[in-house]
DNA sequence: GTGAAAGCGCTAACAT
DNA sequence: ATGTTAGCGCTTTCAC
């Protein structure tokens, strides 16, 4: 049967409130009690019920990781789970049990981030998967409860980011390509608009221009980040242009360079014989793709790891907002040839 | 500031317990009692407690995803989610309010099944990733709380399973395979003493024996479901029997229909050409490798959705067990050969 | 159809 | 160092 906190003061003869006590490390308990109680209580199979305690309790530490846009883009399920994965690494190796929750559209518009916190009974929360789009974002920056974002910064005197400097990153990669002998390089972008995207061909400019190339020299093929895109972008371009179009194409995404490489391959090219390719991500899959691409890998699994640690300073210590850029690293691989 | 059922009560001025019915829908309350509260309700911007619900009611219905070996295997993410993703849908589409929890082995070793329940105030739970070597398999059986496990098979009077028919797959793949022409084979095994090993074993040679063909003609690479060894095992059968090692290789996951292809390359051979290859799992980033492989697919979104359905029809009707066999499809690839 | 009141299991003042 | 007591926000008898 189920044991409560009663039981287990029954069970020792002691008040309710010196078990509480002695079960949650408080100090005022003497040694000897503490131990009867932890003992009585492993006895009896007391486990404690956490709405009790959310309930009576002011200052209680659960937190949650948030899922936004669970159901939609089947693509960016590996980022999901590698962020979970850290996350939960972080709470695990420090014995904080972290809850999931979805969270849909629809449940954004009815409540604010503070009011999901109260029905949760949390003190804080890791989002992942939020679109700037998402409303979520629009009351966020008045909540008072701490939260930390993946890879979406939020305004807010207790909302913190976790990110990628893409802009350093995506320099670094060009830089790369560039210190094999390419000059004419292709840069395949992201989607139109996005942030991500514009940081990165920062970065790209930035290269490009600390090694005396002219942009207007290098094109372009825009898609959405997919593979698709990619493919028939670069079909197009290489059919047009041949091997004048350039020598090594620049993805914003792991999944574009896997679009160019058919590409390629599919016009009779070999990677990196004829054209050289790097990505961006870190997706797992690739390793099972023939040239291994040369890439960033964002490391997502650290981010998630990243956000909770950053959570728990939060929750914890000082409610305050910031922005921590992960380390992110160069994955060298087979498919950026020496010039 | 936060809204309790209380201010609501003051706003409309009427009772807690009035309150509290008309907001669950209970038919003793009059129509315009109902309309005033829930509009109250609204423009105050309430959202119920969890956790007091939780504590006063005995009839609660929460119910959640445990997640077993979450930080093992990274190969299986993609199963993870899949399920996770067949579970949310069958749960939103019905409004029910999914919770999720990693669950490692050093917890399920200080509580059983029951135990972890009450903790959370759940009334039953899907549970994913559990292996038959978990603590937890123990306890279950003894369980009085509606579970629901994934790709396990449990005793118990609540425990139901959701599964698939591993036996009647691959006979399907492998005579998939035999009508194409096929009849010296090569099975590409998964780990030894596996359950699903054996099953899709016994499914093979349910093949082999309905087409008179003698499973000592076939030869045999075992492997850990894992690339490595299937591309070890390959390369070494190929370089000793060449084209006399068969024609086709029926491999037990997708993972390991690459680490054949890999090896079926390098030794300069092409599938189909050369080889037919058959794959088993369903793992999105297949559609990256060329030929795309012709494979079962055990559609792990629908088992997420099949155990979510399950578990409700356990929690609300009646306590049962019941072995659920989700509908598996054969997607047809470019992996093998009519000879 | 509605209200009063007793808890659910626990924590946190406040006493002692 | 330990006990007493008053809630936390909600549901649920039981009256009316």
């Amino acid at each position: 049967m189920a044991k409560s906190i009663y039981d287990v003061a029954q069970e020792t003869g002691l008040s309710v409130s010196t078990v509480s006590r002695a079960l949650n490390g408080y100090s005022d308990v003497s040694a000897k009690t503490r131990a009867r109680v932890a003992e009585a209580a492993e006895r009896l199979g007391y486990v404690p019920n956490t709405s009790a305690k959310n309930l009576s309790s002011k200052n209680k530490k659960n937190v949650a990781l948030l899922i936004c846009g669970l159901l939609e883009e089947a693509q960016s399920n590996e980022f999901m789970m590698n962020v979970i994965q850290g996350a939960y690494s972080y709470m695990m190796k420090h014995e904080i049990n972290l809850a999931m929750y979805s969270i849909g559209k629809e449940e954004q518009e009815k409540k604010d981030f503070d009011t999901f916190c109260r029905e949760y009974s949390l003190s804080g929360a890791v989002i992942m998967g939020l679109r700037i789009t998402d409303p979520l974002v629009k009351t966020l920056p008045h909540s008072n409860m701490p939260c930390v974002s993946i890879d979406i910064q939020l305004d807010g005197t207790c909302t913190s980011a976790v990110m990628t400097d893409d802009r350093k990153a995506f320099e670094q990669i060009t830089q790369y390509v560039i210190d094999r002998g390419h000059r004419k390089l292709i840069l395949v972008y992201g989607r139109k608009k996005s942030d991500v995207s514009i940081r990165r061909q920062q970065g790209y400019l930035d290269a490009l221009k600390k090694n005396g190339i002219d942009p207007k020299s290098c094109k372009i093929i825009y898609t959405d980040f997919m593979e698709q895109k990619a493919y028939e972008g670069t079909k197009k371009m290489l059919m047009e242009y041949k091997r004048e179009a350039g020598t090594a194409f620049v993805c914003m995404s792991d999944l574009t360079a896997i679009g160019v490489l058919r590409a390629v391959q599919e016009l009779g090219y070999e990677s990196p014989e004829d054209f050289s390719i790097t990505g961006y991500d870190g997706n797992y899959f690739m390793k099972y793709i023939d040239p291994f691409i040369t890439r960033i890998n964002q490391n997502m699994w650290q981010k998630g790891y990243d956000a909770a640690k950053l959570l728990m300073k939060m929750v914890n210590d000082e409610k305050y907002s910031r922005i921590h850029m992960t380390k992110y690293f160069l994955e060298d691989g087979k498919s950026v040839k020496q010039l």
